[in-house]
DNA sequence: TTTTATTTTAACAATTTTGTCTAACAAAAA
DNA sequence: TTTTTGTTAGACAAAATTGTTAAAATAAAA
């Protein structure tokens, strides 16, 4: 007999996922999670035994998706300054949906036990990494290890996002004004990545 | 009749330092953190009344020490330049010690109270960004919002060291090669910022 | 040495959070 | 309809975490 199937048990892990890397409520109980999804908490447990493994499986979903990510971005077959902006695109746009994510990654990875970081293949990072040297050699981005252009990279993209509620309360803005920076930040970190 | 004041108390805020905002154990219970100050856990109780007490007491003490290093930086007596230098030197200690300050801070801003943010005094800020649109009027640096100059700044300085096991798991590389490749980011950073 | 204030400890109580069990309920299959 | 399977809900139990109390230990002062 088939499942009822009536996306309970996605609607629970799209919940958890909004409440965990969307707004930071790191340490969320299966009761707000279950009241913020409108299920009652046994629910919870039925799908996925036990919180921590309700964690580990949307944890197992945000890594797989990253992978795909980044595979897709970095072995697109276009021009190295191209591609770059469409990775600042992409990620720019999964990181105003979903913040805190990598954060949570790593606050939780002595919890969560380290395999599942092994989900991030490296091959299609390193092919990037070596698309970056073949710039540099070219003199369109100034020379450096190239670990430290994709740390930059991401750096530039994640962190203002992460830390927006700081930012606003040091630059006197609303979240609004703050909004209207972030949306210019594809620019500003194109202008700084690659030379004029 | 004066307290002995044997330290302990101070011993104890440093150890929760340490947990919270080096290792990132962001739910670290009261006992983890008596157990690693080498204290029975009523001695927490006795001078904090209560876990949340030690948490605000430690946020306090931790804003007010970010809010007198941006002021000692940012109002220093020195050319732009090497006053950024000073900023990179001063904050890149700061955050190898403590990558999780920040991080933690944001993700606890709706538990702990927005007044403790209010301790960051903007204007030292302010007067830092004025120097930097200046700069920019100079050509020293790329024109921008100076907003963004300092979400940069401070975007370069801080996510790799949050998101270090992360990178040492993509780049394939030890925690000891990691940790060169950061002692590179200073120079790395200026050379970024700053126009040849 | 006795006193006194402070600090630390052990035992216990309260609360919060998680997890289990059983029964009720719903829908498709027999 | 009855049975079977899958889902939801309520009541309860267990575990983890926090908070309290009272007593013991410590060290300086009288």
């Amino acid at each position: 007999m088939p499942l009822k199937n009536t996306g309970t048990e996605q609607h629970i892990k799209d919940t958890a996922k909004r409440l965990l890397f969307a707004e930071g409520k790191l340490h969320a109980t299966t009761q707000e999670i279950a009241d913020a999804a409108g299920v009652n908490r046994t629910s919870l447990h039925y799908y996925f035994r036990s919180r921590d493994q309700l964690i580990a499986a949307i944890f197992h979903d945000a890594m797989h998706d990253l992978s795909q990510r980044l595979n897709t971005c970095m072995t697109a077959g276009q021009p190295f300054k191209a591609k770059t902006e469409n990775i600042i695109a992409v990620f720019l746009r999964h990181m105003i949906a979903f913040p805190y994510q990598e954060t949570f990654l790593v606050t939780e990875i002595n919890t969560l036990g380290q395999q599942l970081m092994s989900d991030i293949h490296s091959e299609p990072v390193m092919s990037y990494l070596k698309e970056a040297a073949d710039e540099m050699e070219k003199g369109t981005i100034t020379k450096m290890n190239p670990a430290h252009f994709l740390m930059n990279l991401f750096s530039l993209l994640s962190y203002p996002l992460i830390m927006a509620p700081l930012y606003e309360q040091l630059f006197g803005v609303s979240g609004e004004e703050f909004k209207a920076l972030i949306d210019e930040r594809g620019r500003v970190i194109m202008g700084l990545l690659f030379k004029k």
